[in-house]
DNA sequence: GGGAAATAGTTCAAGTATGAAATTTCAAGT
DNA sequence: ACTTGAAATTTCATACTTGAACTATTTCCC
């Protein structure tokens, strides 16, 4: 959903003692949070198209392509444990998604030998080709959905978002 | 979920006979899908903190809050119509998250005279009053969330977010 | 006026997501 | 060996989300 909230009347009204509007700690805190919510809509739009055309030209969904890209770039497979790492979603998240790409045959599980806990999880070969399939034609639904973005543009962005709080976290 | 595919190899491997590399299609594709991914993981890794305070400091949830958002801009109240498109999401979903904003009694259904087929939704006084305290929580959070984000930045990356196909829908 | 089409909502099935509890297995320490 | 604790997953309750089917009402048009 999409936070459409606007930013509420400033606590500090019209005439502000500080100093500039412009290097006013309101003022700024407005203004990311314009950022914010114009983020969010963005990515809720971009997300529904994608979403939309996986599930028209694929019959897929994103849960399920995230899960298929993260065992596509480990090919020796990974612990379920490791997947929900990676995607950073709940364990019982993965539990499921998992679950239905066995029955579409794109994924299977493997006992680890040594401990009965753990299982991995690999793309099948059917797997591997469906995938590449949906990874080209992902690709080039972001290349149209982006079409006004120059490759500056997005260097630039993502410069400016990798700095954030939110991407410096524990990845890998 | 994050998409956590990072672009394949290219299609058009080393030489490029087209001309320099970073003037390239395929380049240019490879970039903006980099952008998408990056974008998403923020977005996602913001939501997730939002929910997370939302949860913990007002027992509530990020679509109740946009629910909410929604209904306290337009005080006279929306109809569950309207309030899907401001929202853009299904109808459906609508019902559900209005239904247990009622039983929270944050939100009161009331009758349109001269359309039975149609119901107003409004926030109620207490509705009111824990949204104000709650989007005043949350623009602090979104504020420490983006810390690094200057004002130039924030409009910089709005204005080229602006731009996008995905932020020119019909919105309103 | 009467019926087709449009509009407003709810209901439904399936899938996604979380956080917490429960289960099974492993690893130590005693 | 035994118990305690940690680790890997699943299960569960709840909630969100979509798209489709369904109901009820209104509007339009002949």
């Amino acid at each position: 959903m999409s936070t459409e909230c606007q930013p509420l009347e400033p606590a500090t009204p019209a005439g502000d003692s500080l100093g500039k509007e412009s290097l006013n700690k309101e003022s700024l805190s407005k203004e990311r949070l314009r950022l914010w919510l114009r983020m969010l809509r963005v990515t809720r739009q971009i997300e529904a198209e994608l979403r939309e055309k996986l599930r028209v030209e694929f019959d897929s969904t994103l849960p399920r392509f995230d899960v298929m890209a993260a065992l596509f770039r480990d090919s020796d497979g990974l612990k379920m444990n490791e997947l929900s790492k990676r995607l950073r979603v709940s364990n019982g998240n993965v539990t499921g998604i998992v679950e239905r790409l066995v029955d579409d045959g794109a994924v299977e599980r493997i006992a680890i030998e040594g401990d009965r806990r753990a299982t991995l999880v690999r793309l099948t070969a059917a797997g591997r080709a469906t995938f590449t399939e949906m990874a080209r034609a992902h690709e080039g639904w972001v290349n149209a959905l982006l079409d006004g973005v120059t490759e500056d543009d997005a260097h630039h962005i993502g410069e400016l978002l990798h700095g954030l709080p939110a991407d410096t976290g524990e990845r890998q």
